[in-house]
RNA sequence: UGGGGGAUCGUCUAGUGGUAGGACUACGGACUCUGACUCCGUCAGCGGGGGUUCGAAUCCCUCUCCCCCAGCCA
């Protein structure tokens, strides 16, 4: 089962590759899984394998397992299975089974068995450094351990003390017995089990040995009967050992491994420690924080599940590393708000206007459109009083020429109502601008005969008797270069944007914005898309900018000032 | 100086012997009661060198650069 739309599909090499097999008569169907470890939030890297993993599925036929790769209980704790079940939901996905690794302990532990019986493991009772020792160098061979050629029967004997709990932690591991020559590291006799004496969070004191992430993952897979076993390329020189054990254990099914680059962006980091760090650190306020590329973060924010997918598949799937500009996906939650948000105005800084020949005490009652293409999203009715307010950004007392916004004594449209004009600034002693005197010009009114009048610009504007205040969260980049992770000569944490939350406390939202119920969206005009936050309250509204609009202007003025 | 991967417009990505294509960005223009959206147009690429071939991003040789691997993490 996948997200409803269906987005376009490209192709790639694990989709030709898949549909070659389905050519050559080797499937009825795809089962894929996506089997995070419980031990922290999915962030947008895992949503390019959720959506790479239900969209095989979906295409070919099958089903996605959901699978919990817990095979190590230091780290991994429920609550972030409940955080992973929620967000794999929220990106519109139904898995078919509920896995955990946990769930294949005894299962597992046969196998293992099974291959200290074929002589292909056995224990090795050396510490953790003499093993390392061993298993020599990038460009030398390891050395076998004195414990390799024990008789099987004498490792069977210690492999089933090791579980009953006869010997300390560490005292022991299982290792498969490969080739301690070979150039492959992974296969100088990897270790299988250890002995950890940790509560688990779902097999409680049930064990107090654990299979490692190889010999439990494709394994599992095997159980499930997964067909294709797609993960990131750092598993692929895993391939060899992931394919020794299919073929030596008696497994129910044969599942392939197939690599893929992950998904790297710009100005933020990825791995799951500096995510853990920024949070434990209390660099950002939790794993979602809206500045978090976590789906919990992003889901704050204001991006929706729709526009995630379509980034998923738009950045597509190959096996070369690259970084997405942190761009891409804000255009794809644009592109998709664009069509659906409802527009409405805000004023993020309050710049009062009184519009003199406006009678006092009266409020003109405007049809305002919700969608300026699509009619169908229907309209409200917005009051304009004498008193407004306009954004402070759209006053300049000495303007360029390319100012189209309000200057003294020009003119700009008040959206959806009059043309206004600027005949008086208002300063404090300080010379700062604190009120406009405008007036309105009665027959430029929206929709009516004398408002196609031309004027060079239209803003926005909310009335000040009718406006409530909100807080509004402005979010940038949380690092200021765009590789955060990849300066060797400093922390991560040095290249932290100070700047990346801005708070504004005294907005003023139209009326109509005060119920908004968190889970909706907005496009405030001319600004960007604006949610309201989980923090927000009937009387005290908070909203977050997910994404500013498109901006030629600030590009333009950014290239005035620069000259 | 082991093993495994990867290099195509600025970015991402198609293209396994027959005119290197798309998307994004950028830039220019049109439109505009959102400097948004939309539309039109432009710029721009096969890591280097050799070879095979009528013809090479694609096949061969060679070089260079980047990433991953020496956890009882995943």
């Amino acid at each position: 089962m996948t997200a409803p739309e269906s987005t376009s599909a490209p192709a790639h090499f694990i989709r030709t590759r898949i549909a070659r097999e389905f050519e050559a008569g080797l499937h009825q169907r795809v089962v894929t899984r996506f089997p995070p470890e419980p031990n922290g939030y999915l962030h947008i890297g895992h949503a390019k394998s959720i959506v790479l993993n239900f969209a095989m599925p979906d295409e070919f036929g099958g089903y996605t397992n959901l699978r919990f790769d817990d095979t190590n209980p230091v780290r991994e704790e429920q609550r972030f299975i409940d955080s992973i079940k929620e967000d794999v939901k929220w990106l519109g996905y139904r898995w078919e089974n509920e896995c955990y690794a946990s769930d294949y302990f005894e299962t597992l532990y046969g196998y293992a068995l099974s291959l200290i019986d074929n002589g292909l493991a056995y224990v090795d009772e050396q510490d953790a450094e003499t093993i390392r020792a061993q298993r020599g160098t990038l460009t030398e061979p390891g050395t076998d351990s004195p414990c390799r050629n024990r008789p099987s029967a004498e490792s069977r004997r210690l492999f089933e003390g090791m579980r009953a709990g006869e010997f300390p932690d560490g005292a022991m591991v299982l290792r498969a017995r490969i080739d301690m020559a070979a150039p492959n590291i992974n296969l100088r006799d990897p270790v299988l089990y250890r002995i950890r004496r940790e509560h688990h969070h779902r097999t409680g004191d049930d064990w107090c040995i654990y299979p490692s992430y190889d010999f439990a993952h494709g394994q599992s897979d095997a159980i499930e009967h997964i067909t294709h076993s797609l993960c990131t390329l750092e598993f692929e020189d895993h391939r060899p050992l992931y394919d020794w054990l299919i073929e030596h254990l008696p497994v129910p099914s044969r599942p392939v491994q197939i690599e893929f680059a992950r998904l790297n962006m710009d100005f933020t980091v990825m791995s799951k420690r500096r995510l853990t760090r920024l949070v434990d650190e209390g660099h950002v306020h939790g794993w979602d924080d809206p500045r978090m590329p976590t789906i919990a973060g992003l889901r704050r924010r204001g991006f929706t599940p729709e526009s995630i997918r379509s980034f998923c598949t738009e950045i597509g799937v190959t096996k070369s590393e690259s970084i997405i500009p942190f761009g891409v996906l804000e255009r794809n939650l644009r592109d998709d708000l664009n069509a659906r948000a409802h527009r409405r105005m805000a004023v993020l800084r309050p710049l009062k206007v009184v519009l003199s020949n406006f009678p006092e005490g009266e409020t003109e009652w405007i049809e305002a459109a919700n969608h300026p293409q699509d009619p169908e999203q229907g309209s409200r009715r917005l009051p304009l009083t004498r008193e407004i307010y306009i954004e402070r950004d759209d006053f300049m007392e000495d303007a360029p020429k390319k100012f189209f916004r309000l200057k003294p004594d020009g003119e700009v449209r008040l959206r959806n109502a009059f043309i206004i004009r600027c005949q008086e600034v208002i300063k404090d002693d300080e010379g700062t601008v604190v009120e406009l005197r405008c007036t309105f010009d009665p027959e430029t009114r929206s929709g009516q005969p004398g408002s196609n009048r031309k004027v060079k610009g239209t803003i926005h504007w909310v009335s000040a008797a009718h406006a409530i205040r909100a807080e509004v969260r402005l979010y940038d980049r949380l690092f200021n270069v765009p590789h955060p992770a990849g300066d060797r000569d400093a922390d991560f944490l040095e290249h932290l944007n100070p700047e990346s939350l801005e708070v504004l406390r005294d907005a003023r939202l139209e009326p109509g914005l005060a119920p908004a119920k968190v889970g909706s969206y907005f496009q405030f005009e001319r600004l960007g898309y604006f949610v309201p936050d989980v923090d927000t309250a009937p009387e005290s509204p908070v909203f977050n900018r997910a994404v500013t609009l498109r901006d030629t202007w600030a590009r333009l003025e950014k290239e005035l000032a620069g000259r």
